[in-house]
DNA sequence: GGCATTCTGATTGCATGCAATTTGAACATG
DNA sequence: CATGTTCAAATTGCATGCAATCAGAATGCC
């Protein structure tokens, strides 16, 4: 009768959950290794199921996959970073110009009680704070009830998630509660336009205060840093990198 | 020695590829099902790897997969065609900004022998052109060179494709041809602003000639006709659809 | 010491097998 | 005839096994 009671959820997307959490949290950081074994024993699954979760993250652009080798935590480029900001920006937009005067007042209260939550989350470890400003955005974008939007936005957040984690360096998610506080005040008077600017700059605020130019290329990889001493030699002044991000 | 040989692409890779442009091509309509036996022979592979196979092109949107149910070509609602447009547009747009006035004569060369290509094509059957005009705007994407927006915009080209395969009448793409060429040219003279708006139009046209929307809903389902049945019974004047595609 | 080579354990790619669930058709019932 | 029930075939969920491949330590050579 009854099938309010949904059926099990896959064991796969348990151990997507999972993994999504963890590297966002920077439990896992960038590079961490992730052997289909080693998955499948911890979560009491097999070496098929943890592959095919995997897969899934590998499609979220989470984890990186090359055959016949051990997965791992995807380490975004800079470059990418910048580009993947870009990108929310412009989802992020769409998602408040849809809601902008369009809550009831119980959405209002929820978002409202979510910014609390991120403020009593201040003195914690930066991850949770990052993770709960994410869960803000997510929570914006699901009350657009649109799957397309829902999902991409979601995508989106948790790489920005992992892109923070990679290079930002300790830093005060303070300004972001305030910023998110306008944002819902903005929404709920349904000023469309004023909604979409908060979001552009909040977005890019974070990207900024976060985002610092990797200076000295951060450790990690030798291969990316003789990256640039691979090309055949630059004949122009060495510096201008290929144009991007442009206008700002 | 040399390395050059690429190893071989993944069984599954295969099974995927084949499958998106049969499902792009209409030669798969949406809701077909799509056992993983069947495929996996088809293919001579496993079952294990037609569901690795389908695992992924579920994650793009092109397939739908309930537990425990055969997966099935995806069958996008009439509002998920519009929010699919509405972010196809802004990332786009973020295509052309970047490429403005970047590209160098051959990729130029390139993207007009493509568009030569569709031109060619004009006499046949409408899921060739269709798929040339999709192939136009990933050409566009790639040469962007960031991974992140080639995947976000090639996905959501795909599904435009299903799209327009559920939704559209028998309808001239001629006019996306001479667009196309509108947007060549505007990137070889590096007017930004005029390409992103030509982009933008381009789109809005597209989606606009092809989506009709289904007065009588598109016979297909049942359960999607007695959706909005279901609802508790609205308070307020019944039509009003929840606001949605907003200013147009 | 520096550098190429070999070899072995670790790890993935894939197929197969079994239990659980769904499908839908035959059958029973009012 | 319409509706509910039963049951077998079809199909998925998942684990396991084997061959192919990789990683990196040990080895040999200069």
């Amino acid at each position: 009768m009854a099938p309010t009671r949904t059926s099990k959820p896959d064991k796969a997307a348990i151990i997507c959950q999972a993994l999504r959490r963890a590297i966002i949290e920077q439990a896992l950081k960038p590079g961490t290794k992730l052997p289909e074994d080693a998955l499948g024993e911890r979560f009491g699954a097999s070496r098929t199921i943890a592959r095919h979760a995997l897969g899934q993250l590998a499609a979220e652009g989470l984890v990186e996959l090359r055959r016949n080798r051990i997965a791992v935590v995807a380490t975004p480029s800079w470059q990418e970073a910048r580009d993947t900001f870009d990108i929310r920006i412009e989802l992020e937009r769409l998602v408040v110009r849809q809601l902008a005067g369009q809550l009831d007042a119980g959405q209002i209260a929820r978002l409202r009680a979510h910014v609390d939550a991120e403020e009593g989350a201040r003195g914690g470890p930066d991850t949770v704070s990052i993770r709960l400003a994410t869960e803000f955005h997510i929570l914006l974008a699901e009350m657009t009830e649109s799957p397309i939007l829902i999902r991409y936005v979601s995508e989106i957040s948790y790489r920005c998630c992992l892109i923070l984690a990679t290079f930002s360096r300790p830093h005060s998610s303070d300004c972001a509660i305030s910023e998110h506080r306008a944002l819902i005040d903005a929404l709920e008077a349904g000023r469309v336009d004023e909604v979409m600017n908060l979001m552009h700059h909040h977005l890019e605020a974070v990207a900024d205060r976060a985002l610092v130019a990797p200076a000295k290329p951060r450790g990690r990889d030798i291969m990316d840093i003789l990256a640039p001493y691979a090309e055949p030699a630059p004949v122009a002044p060495a510096g201008q990198p290929r144009v991007r991000a442009i206008m700002r």
